[in-house]
DNA sequence: ATCGCAAGTGTGTGCGCACACACCGGCAAT
DNA sequence: ATTGCCGGTGTGTGCGCACACACTTGCGAT
């Protein structure tokens, strides 16, 4: 019995859809042969394949991807590699972008495996990239903390023939399919713009820093530091720069430090950090009711929200990190599943958030 | 002859998908008695209906919008209806997201159709609503300028029982699906701050509006001036407010009022528009050297990114137009194809572009 | 008793593609 | 002459779903 199905009209107008079938007929072989042409399977005479190849551009033919992900059913792993995390920090806001687009990419048969490290160890890191010599996957998302191991890694992949994607901070060398995230050097221009704007040119700033179990900070708080100071220099900035050294966990000593700093420079009238531990100085400057400082940071995570929401802190710099983790995904999904390059550079925009505008900045705003 | 083809695993292990035909055996019926159920055909006895029902709660069906589409073959015509815009516009921003959206949803048989108006003319907006009475689509993308217009028809759209959502500025007291766009109340407290922050609080500020070839503005631009005042009112505003009202076509007889309002008033200090057209102020100031005064506007526009650039507008307040027109289309296509209902408000965030962080707000990144 | 009809149900086909497998011919090794 | 092998080719099945159509029952009308 023949069946009409919905009107698919394949007789009548021209708009029609080319399918393989239509390929194999043009070129008077069968399906499979299109097939194996399509897919670089070889195993095709070299008369066919020019003849395929030749009615396949003539066409512009465009496989139906819908079909192909029904019918392949192949499931393609992507691996993000990314720092553990406590509700409210930094790379759990990474984290909801990874997990919209394993939602999303699942439809294709795209499924996601993390893999997570103590972004303040470094050998934690080293551990992480062994695990991953012994797994297979079909790419990987990697956030790019710890630069200098990212680097040689890079290399295995390489040879492995597994693409992947930097988010985090870029690292050019590297023959990453694509990196998402924001010019951390602009990005440490603008907090300088943010800090400065309003300060007497020759008051001192005070720039605060968390020690690592390892070596002097990532590459993206470097390179935010690097942006400042420019910034500072073209500026006609003519204070001075304290460095403290601050603890995540030891309160006390931070008072001590920073009670000490202020004591010997009464010209303070600036505070930034470059990472997203702001809040430590903002927690500081509440508790010694020193209203005279601005202060500027990075990253809109729980704590730094309520510092500017009560006005201690002026301003954050932020970096959509919802949209690194979706996009780091989604791009190697796109490519795996329908061949096709993402942009090699995509530098996201550079978030300001005052009190005013900070109570709309959600991640569930793509 | 059997034939495996790839592993689908039905026996072994647990994470098996559940199929349409899984949910039949389950509920000891036939596939199509389960297919009636899932589109609401009737024709299903009570029984099996409050069986089958039963069945898809408790393993949480999930249909495979792979398939569905595949087979379906069913088309949904989306409109969406918003201005005529000239390249580097600011509606060609929210066109972008349309068309992002549009490659995206076309996987699932989604089409758009655009119908637009003048944004200037009332009547031109009415003509686009006659059109809409006669053409049939399934959905509604509602750009709300003319927002006492857009309320009598939405009644029409409930009667004909189509969905739509609104972009731009919300009108809470209709039916629409959702909402696409910032607060614009708060937008205008944020364009405040910018301004205020470092002004004198008895200087004078200058609001530049637009004629309109019908009403006195958009209900946006209304929303964000009353948050505007509201922000001044509470930060202890003491100077004068001089609306002006500009030509987009006619430099001249701006140059002309423009003169004669600086020339009547030396202690201005700052300048603001609600709409995207600060630029036309930003022109002036520019061309009469005028450095003494603050400049905030809205809109990341061709016209006016060249104007922050060169440091004649301090800052701009944005809006995420592509977001606006890639979410409500999308939302629309969820809408039709899974039944997925969206948040009703989605208030997008409002970004702060300054001449630092300007370079990296582009509209290809999400 | 027969028919018509409606409500309810099941069977089968195809969407476009990927891929397992069978197959065919020719040529070298036994 | 038989076997094996290999480059090359085609056939058939199923992915999960939607839907056209055939079918079954029960009941009232003729």
């Amino acid at each position: 019995m023949t069946m009409e199905h919905h009107t698919n009209d394949k007789s009548g107008t021209f708009a029609k859809t080319i399918r393989i079938v239509d390929i194999a007929r043009m070129a008077g072989v069968s399906t499979a042969t299109v097939d194996r042409v399509i897919h670089h399977r070889g195993k095709v005479s070299a008369e066919n394949l020019a003849r395929i190849r030749a009615v396949l551009e003539q066409v512009d033919y465009r496989p139906n991807l819908i079909a192909r992900s029904l019918a392949s059913g192949r499931e393609h792993v992507v691996a993000v590699v990314m720092p553990e995390f406590a509700a409210g920090e930094y790379w759990a806001d990474f984290e909801a972008g990874i997990l919209r687009a394993e939602a999303e990419a699942s439809r294709y048969n795209v499924t996601v495996r993390r893999f997570r490290f103590d972004q303040y160890d470094r050998t934690s890191f080293e551990r992480v990239l062994a695990t991953l010599r012994e797994e297979t996957f079909d790419a990987v998302v990697l956030a790019t903390l710890f630069a200098e191991r990212v680097i040689p890694f890079t290399q295995e992949l390489d040879e492995r023939n597994i693409p992947y994607v930097f988010v985090d901070s870029d690292l050019p060398t590297c023959h990453r399919l694509a990196y998402f995230g924001t010019s951390s050097f602009d990005a440490g221009a603008v907090a300088a713009r943010l800090l400065f704007e309003r300060l007497d040119p020759s008051a001192d700033i005070v720039v605060g820093k968390i020690l690592h179990r390892g070596e002097g900070g990532s590459n993206q708080c470097r390179e935010r530091e690097r942006g400042f100071c420019d910034y500072l220099a073209r500026h006609d900035f003519r204070g001075v720069l304290h460095a403290v050294e601050l603890r995540l966990d030891d309160e006390a000593c931070n008072t001590r430090i920073l009670d000490e700093l202020f004591a010997h420079h009464a010209s303070i009238a600036g505070a930034v950090t470059f990472n997203s531990t702001c809040y430590i100085l903002a927690g500081y400057l509440s508790a010694r009711r020193r209203s005279g400082v601005r202060l500027v940071g990075y990253d809109v995570i729980d704590r730094n929200r309520r510092m500017l929401d009560e006005g201690v802190v002026t301003a954050l710099v932020a970096q959509r990190p919802e949209v690194q983790g979706y996009r780091g995904v989604m791009s190697l999904s796109a490519w795996l599943v329908e061949g096709r390059r993402p942009a090699e550079v995509n530098n996201l925009p550079i978030d300001i958030l005052l009190k005013e505008n900070i109570s709309y900045y959600t991640n569930n705003n793509i």
